[in-house]
DNA sequence: AACCCGGGGAG
DNA sequence: CTCCCAGGGTT
């Protein structure tokens, strides 16, 4: 039995009952393969159906306005798809002369309909030999073939859609497809699948070798954090305050000064309601000078920085927040990170 | 190739 | 919290 055979078994067993399945209507198609784009079958049904009664054809679809189609929209996310079927609609009702197109060149062309979306109407609706490649065909065909190749990337994006292509039922195309997602969705799932009883267990890569947790790779788009912080500088003409910092942050274990950390930039008045600066100082008056805004840039954070100069010792403060006074000439014995060490340097020169 | 677009559920 | 969802468009 070929891969897809016995896929198709298993999905014949398993399938759900959804109602864009007992059609071959691309219009109805298009409309369920739009909204189900990164959204999850549970959470489009109800639009699906919404959608489907007031718009039971594309022509009425094109002659909605805009606000009707986005307040039908609503609560939906990614709401440029709702003004993209605006569009398309108005152009096969005009281009197409109101048939909707079942043809995976005549789809491509369409606003909103990129290769996946294609596939899916042109083998749904006219069987067309075309391989979808969805989120769940990458994890299928990564935990499957054992392909680590990043998913996201332009070299695996190839990769899994070649596979794809080798991979399907040319004369069976549009159930395969079903198949494969509908497979990916309720069998093959992110966490914990249901490999004890997989049908592909026995021949499954991923199975085999213990890596269904590692299996399909994604390059991970860092995300930058931005931290804005206040750095107080107290001093005396000989001494300073310093502090050693957490482990369990960036310089863990150096040194750098008491501060207040802020998730937004934000002015001086929000660093005097700071209940820590109301407890380890008097009032705002103690502050001498503020400098310019310092930017930092680490790895995956963005850290911008002022210092505050104050010439005031609470010495009641100093204890209780694990502050250290040392000399300024003894500075350079602790480590510091560079954006603190800078500073001062400057600062006291 | 990187970034943007969203709400929601699962773990 | 993070990850992911029947992805596509723009820069």
């Amino acid at each position: 039995m070929s891969f897809s055979e016995r896929l198709i078994a298993w999905y014949r067993n398993n399938k759900r009952d959804l109602p864009w399945r007992n059609t071959n209507n691309a219009y109805l198609i298009w409309l369920s393969e739009i909204i189900l784009q990164q959204t999850r079958v549970e959470q489009g049904l109800p639009y699906y159906l919404r959608f489907a009664d007031a718009y039971p054809d594309v022509k009425s679809f094109a002659n909605a306005s805009e606000d009707q189609i986005l307040k039908m929209w609503q609560g939906l996310g990614y709401y440029s798809r709702g003004r993209n079927m605006l569009k398309t609609a108005k152009v096969v009702q005009n281009e197409f002369n109101g048939v909707f197109p079942v043809a995976y060149a005549d789809l491509i062309t369409l606003t909103g309909i990129g290769e996946y979306t294609a596939a899916a109407i042109s083998s749904f609706s006219s069987n067309e030999a075309k391989a979808v490649v969805d989120g769940n065909v990458y994890r299928v065909i990564a935990r499957y073939f054992g392909v680590a190749t990043p998913i996201n990337s332009t070299s695996g994006k190839k990769e899994f859609q070649a596979i794809a292509d080798n991979l399907l039922n040319r004369d069976n195309a549009g159930e395969h497809n079903q198949a494969m997602i509908e497979f990916g969705a309720l069998q093959c799932k992110p966490k914990n699948p249901d490999c004890p009883v997989c049908p592909f267990q026995s021949s499954c890569y991923a199975y085999q070798h213990q890596k269904t947790n590692e299996l399909p790779v994604k390059l991970k788009k860092l995300k930058i954090r931005e931290r804005f912080f206040y750095f107080f500088i107290i001093h005396n003409k000989e001494e300073i305050l310093i502090k050693r910092r957490d482990n369990n942050d960036i310089w863990a274990g150096l040194h750098d000064l008491p501060s207040i950390e802020f998730k937004e930039r934000t002015g001086l008045e929000m660093v005097f309601s700071d209940p820590n600066f109301n407890q380890w100082f008097n009032d705002k008056s103690v502050i001498q000078k503020t400098s310019e805004e310092i930017k930092h840039v680490l790895t995956h954070q963005r850290l911008y920085a002022r210092f505050v100069h104050i010439e005031n010792f609470n010495l009641n403060a100093i204890e209780k927040n694990g502050w250290l006074k040392i000399k300024k000439d003894n500075l350079s014995d602790y480590g510091m990170p560079k954006l603190i060490f800078e500073y001062l340097k400057n600062f006291l020169n």
